[in-house]
DNA sequence: ATGTGC
């Protein structure tokens, strides 16, 4: 991207003035110098137009791991009022509806993994339902699914799937406040009988990761992690309901954007007033789809318990935290000196509370949320905390991975799944899939670099490094 | 992201 057009605010704020004449208001970009040159111009046009749309509060952000998305860019975050003909978009949300990671802590040792580690990685890959229409070992009924939207992780929990200790550490305690499933279309629900329970495809991924750099002693000691020490990351989302939901309401807010009159800078962002029909239907179906999220995550974390527990019986596997990455939730913020209830549209961005926030749970309240920026496939991630700066910034938001640089169809042109598989697994690291194609189009030199994203994410005041993460094993979508 | 694509 011409960096040119932006001004530099200090070394990782990037600034595109409000133009009045364009009915625009601030963009901003977050990132070092090189990560936002090498962004897209798609990146700077998306954000822009994020920026003409109404009740937007504050500047419309991008983070630094940002990418060309549908309408916004993946990493946007922007903040509408309600009260102020504010509106919500599907768009900003994104199809993978409440997209996020499960990160589990186990007490296990890295040494403990390489002594099975090819036999962990079979019962893995043979448990976890995976791939492109996989269905899961569930098959549900219309009403048991409906329970499901409406009670997100804790009906998981009811029906035998894992603890009641995880709801704890599970972004609003496992259940989504304000899901309407009489606002999920039965093509919606019918997509998703078969399909709780499974990882999907793409860049979800469960990967089997140890702690190899702990950069902030206190928050990593109040996460309970360590050097050396292994973890499990799930990343994956409401499959087929939450997309099928998304493609419904992109038509249904289409049309109210043109019934209410509501100039559209691109068709991709449809988006209804928060407070219209279409835009309260969207918010009781989105946060149906969030609920469906979290209850497959905690499916998904409680199988990885039993084949855990199959080679290490007396292992403690404990949710360390479950974030979404693709949501839009209503928050209360301190704009101009005083507290604003916005809908906060976080599209490949983590809700990132800083120290103190009373909704965070008691053991993590002193040192900030967890923030898991997702690595791309065999490279690294990282563990962050929210940080005492991250409201002001981005109303407490932060990256969510190392983001694309480079689109599927290059990466498919560039390199082919077997031999990046096989290049893996000299480094140690066992890669597991059922699509080579996958493989090739999730090839880590697509990826930014991880390490780079987690600096920039910290100098920008978004959240802060905790610990680093590097994969010994990965199942992939 | 997706019973990947009209």
């Amino acid at each position: 991207m011409d960096i040119s057009r932006l001004a530099e605010v200090d070394s990782c704020t990037w600034s595109l003035a409000a133009d009045a004449r364009e009915g625009r208001r601030e963009a901003r970009l977050y990132g070092t110098r090189e990560l936002v040159a090498a962004m897209d111009d798609k990146v700077l046009e998306q954000i822009g137009n994020v920026a003409k749309l109404p009740g937007l509060v504050g500047p419309a952000m991008a983070m630094p791991d940002a990418h060309w998305g549908y309408g916004f860019p993946i990493g946007g975050v922007a903040a509408f009022d309600p009260e102020q003909g504010g509106i919500i978009s599907a768009g900003g949300v994104g199809f993978d509806i409440s997209c996020g990671i499960r990160c589990l802590r186990t007490d296990l040792a890295k040494g403990d993994i390489l002594q099975v580690a090819r036999k962990l990685s079979d019962g893995l890959f043979r448990d976890i339902p995976a791939g492109v229409g996989e269905g899961g070992n569930l098959r549900l009924t219309v009403q048991e699914l409906d329970r499901v939207l409406e009670h997100g992780a804790r009906w998981a929990v009811q029906e035998g799937f894992g603890e009641e200790a995880d709801l704890e550490f599970i972004e609003d305690h496992g259940c989504a406040k304000g899901a309407d499933p009489t606002c999920v279309s039965p093509l919606a629900k019918s997509r998703q009988l078969g399909e709780m329970g499974t990882l999907g495809s793409g860049n979800h991924y469960l990967e089997v990761q140890w702690v190899d750099r702990v950069l902030d002693a206190e928050a990593a000691e109040a996460f309970g992690v360590a050097e050396g020490q292994v973890v499990v990351s799930i990343h994956c989302g409401s499959r087929g309901l939450g997309h099928q939901i998304g493609t419904d309401f992109l038509v249904s807010l289409a049309k109210a954007a043109t019934r209410l009159g509501i100039a559209l800078p691109d068709r991709e962002l449809a988006c209804a007033p928060i407070r219209s029909p279409e835009g309260e239907q969207y918010f009781g179906a989105m946060n149906a789809a969030t609920n469906c999220a979290l209850a497959n995550r905690q499916i998904l974390a409680h199988i990885t318990r039993g084949v855990f527990r199959h080679f290490f019986p007396k292992a403690r596997v404990e949710t360390l935290f479950d974030v979404s990455h693709n949501t839009c939730k209503p928050e209360e913020h301190e704009v101009g000196g005083r507290k604003r209830l916005l809908y906060v549209h976080r599209k490949g961005a983590t809700r990132a509370f800083g120290p103190g926030n009373p909704t965070l749970p008691a053991r993590y309240r002193a040192v900030g949320q967890p923030v898991v920026i997702g690595g791309s496939m065999g490279t690294g991630s990282w563990i962050l905390a929210g940080s005492e700066t991250s409201e002001a910034r981005a109303y407490s938001s932060a990256s969510h991975g190392a983001g694309r640089a480079m689109s599927r169809n290059a990466a498919l042109k560039r390199w082919q799944g077997r031999q990046l598989v096989d290049q893996l697994g000299e480094q140690g690291i066992i890669i597991r899939t059922r699509s080579m194609r996958g493989a090739a189009e999730e090839a880590p030199g697509a990826y930014k670099d991880v390490e780079l994203v987690a600096e920039a994410t910290e100098k920008a005041g978004l959240a802060r490094r905790v610990a680093s993460l590097r994969p010994l094993i990965c199942v992939k979508g």
